[in-house]
DNA sequence: GTATTTGCAAAGTGTTTGCAGAATA
DNA sequence: TATTCTGCAAACACTTTGCAAATAC
C-alpha cells in the first residue's frame, strides 16, 4: 500500500497476513473487532482494494460472488484449490494453465487478454468428517 | 426447464438462444421489454435458474460480479474468451485446462473438484475501433 | 379444478461513496 | 498546517422472496 501506514491499515496487514486462507472483507472486519482492534468496514474495503491494486493480495470470488481475499504467496503463485466446506485454500503449480492462456491469447487477436483460474473442491479432512 | 411453458419462458429461451453471447438477466430483461413481450425481473431471474441448474446455458461472472448467461453450445464447451469492451465471447478449445484440472483434482486427495476458467481481452475489432 | 407461475414491491447482500471530523507527516 | 485517512450512514446494483392474482394443464 503506497499511503500513510495508519494503526488500521497496519492492523488489516496483520491480520490477513495471519491468514493463510482467503477471507472475506466481512470476515476480516469481524475478525480485526475480535482481535479488540475496531477498523470501520469501509477502511477494510479500501485497505483491500489499495492491496490489490499493488498486486499484494489474491482475490477470488466464492459461489455467492463475494470477493475473497488471501495475501499473494512470495513465490507468485496465482490459482489456488478452495475447499467449498472449510474455505482451506492451496496454491497450484499452474505452468500449463498459464501457457495455454498465453497461448490462447496470442491465437485469438485479443489484446490485453487476462484470466481466472479457480478450482473448488472437499477436501479430505472435510469429506472424513462429513461424508 | 422442467416446469409448464408459458408465454415468458418461452420468451427468454427465444430471446436467449438469439444471442451468442453473454447477457446479464436485467439486459435480457429490457431486450425481451424492446421486443413487446414484457416479462417480470424475477420471472426472468427465475427462468435462468432453472435454465442454469438443467445445464442449458453457462454462467459467468462479470469484473463488476453481475452474472452473465449463455446459451450451452451443443458441443459442450464450457470455457471463453471474452471482450471486455463489447462482450463478444468465443467459446475455447479446452482440452488442456480440463485434463490439468482433473489430475489437480486427482493428486489433491479433494473429492468433488470443480473449475472455472475464464479468459477475457479486448478483441480485435474493438482494439481497431478505439486503440 | 388445481397446482404452478407470474409480477410487483419489499427485503436482503455485499460493496461504494459523500462528507465532516480525526490523524498523519 | 496541509493533506490524507477514517467512519458513519446513506446510496447502489444485483438478486431473492412473500404473496395475491393470473394461468397452464
Amino acid at each position: 500500500m503506497g499511503g500513510r501506514l495508519t494503526r488500521q491499515r497496519a492492523a488489516v496487514l496483520r491480520v490477513l497476513a495471519g491468514c493463510q486462507d482467503f477471507v472475506s472483507a466481512q470476515e476480516l472486519h469481524l475478525r480485526l473487532d475480535a482481535a479488540g482492534v475496531p477498523v470501520g468496514l469501509s477502511t477494510v474495503y479500501r485497505a483491500l482494494h489499495a492491496l490489490e491494486r499493488t498486486g499484494q493480495v489474491d482475490v477470488v470470488r466464492d459461489e455467492a460472488g463475494e470477493r475473497l481475499y488471501r495475501p499473494r504467496p512470495a513465490d507468485g503463485h496465482r490459482h489456488y484449490l478452495l475447499c467449498r466446506r472449510c474455505g482451506r485454500s492451496r496454491p497450484l503449480d499452474s505452468d500449463v494453465v498459464e501457457r495455454w492462456a498465453e497461448r490462447v491469447g496470442a491465437e485469438s487477436g485479443f489484446s490485453a487478454v487476462e484470466h481466472t483460474v479457480e478450482l473448488s473442491g472437499v477436501c479430505a479432512r472435510c469429506t472424513g468428517a462429513r461424508a
